[in-house]
DNA sequence: AATTCCAGAGAACAGTTGTTAACTGGATGA
DNA sequence: TCATCCAGTTAACAACTGTTCTCTGGAATT
């Protein structure tokens, strides 16, 4: 399927992936809107006219992380909605998913919680596209639950934008805990369990 | 109770105030890990050193201007969670004071929900230290509640932290929609009204 | 009335930024 | 083999940054 790239192409995509794996790295300890294009190039060890071959600016970079952080992420998300067994299960396995993800790529996470509400118009609008996505891939998967019997596709909507939410809010809890001892994490876990069965309840209730 | 402010006090106190405003307005656009002193003072229109007779850092001026965005705002989230009425007056009545705190001070919302994940972790402190607050609040007007019975101290601040968070996620919702035509916020409000909705009837039914 | 205080001004500092132009040298394709 | 391409380099630019030190003029204090 994929034809073999050239000496030449592998090379420039490998330029590009350490520009963005700096540029993640440099954005732990500041926002998109500050980061400068000589920061990242001095960082990987380009000149910073390289930069251009690349990217047009930051934003553009930044666009670029949007894609490489949530791109990736919608296999896991759908798998997370759609797992079998009861409400409680479901519940402890997506947050125990959540738990991993944070774990594996904690720069994404960061990133996207960051970013999501920045300052760099471009960005917010692409994150806001991708979460508008995940948002219709979960609605799709309850739609496939029998408990979404009698829900319309408004409700199904609003209740799938009330998942992600929560994902998100999740996974920055979990982000702020990395570093934390363990017992922050397990209350973590806690919080974010009840919280997800209170609105699985909510869920249960809802058409009466 | 208060002196009055000498010629002194007042002139530094109304310069310190242009310093915030300007920065709060500079902020609609980038983030505060790329505001510049300078860019602030020149915003005013005093001297670049001037500012340090305020403000350590910009850093140090996000505080306070964390201070000044929310601090202001306790009353109005404990009146909105004790308003008298059942359970769907309640929650017009909570998403439409959002909605007209919005519309009044857009840049403080904005600033908020930006540097919350922000770049610059004096202000993530300060933002996070607030919104316990808020939630132990709003975890006390609950507890008054009827419906709060046989709920547990932890169970109950769990439930205030999730409609602090749906909050915020409202209010951003709600600036979003800002500059657009009115049948957005519709859209918004009757989104954050469901959503609210799906919350209570889970808290109706979490000791079943 | 004389003295102290202090918010803000002014000038200068070394270091940084994004962007341009012209270049080099190895991979590519004829 | 030879001409073309193009990722990355080098050098230079004007503009900007945070921070320092010294100074000033009017308010505050005695």
């Amino acid at each position: 399927m994929s034809h073999t790239l050239g000496i030449r192409q592998a090379q420039k995509q490998k330029t590009r992936q350490a520009l963005l794996d700096a540029a993640l790295a440099l954005l732990e300890e500041q926002s998109l809107s500050s980061l400068g294009l000589r920061e990242v190039t001095r960082a990987v060890g380009v000149a910073p006219t390289a930069f251009y071959r690349h990217f047009r600016s930051t934003a553009d970079l930044g666009v670029a992380l949007v894609d490489e952080a949530l791109g990736s992420l919608h296999p896991m998300v759908r798998t997370t909605v759609s797992t079998a067994g009861d409400s409680e299960e479901r519940i402890t396995r997506a947050i125990e998913l959540i738990a991993r993800h944070v774990d594996a790529y904690p720069a994404h996470v960061r990133f996207i919680a960051r970013e999501r509400h920045g300052g760099v118009q471009p960005v917010r609008e692409a994150i806001r596209a991708q979460l508008v996505r995940f948002a219709e891939e979960v609605k799709a998967e309850l739609a496939k639950d029998p408990e979404a019997a009698g829900w319309s596709d408004d409700d199904l909507l609003m209740l799938a934008h009330l998942y992600v939410d929560q994902m998100l809010i999740t996974a920055s809890l979990f982000l702020e805990a990395l570093e934390a001892p363990p017992e922050e994490r397990e209350r973590v876990t806690q919080l974010a369990t009840r919280q997800l069965r209170l609105i699985s309840i909510g869920r249960g209730h809802w058409l009466d």
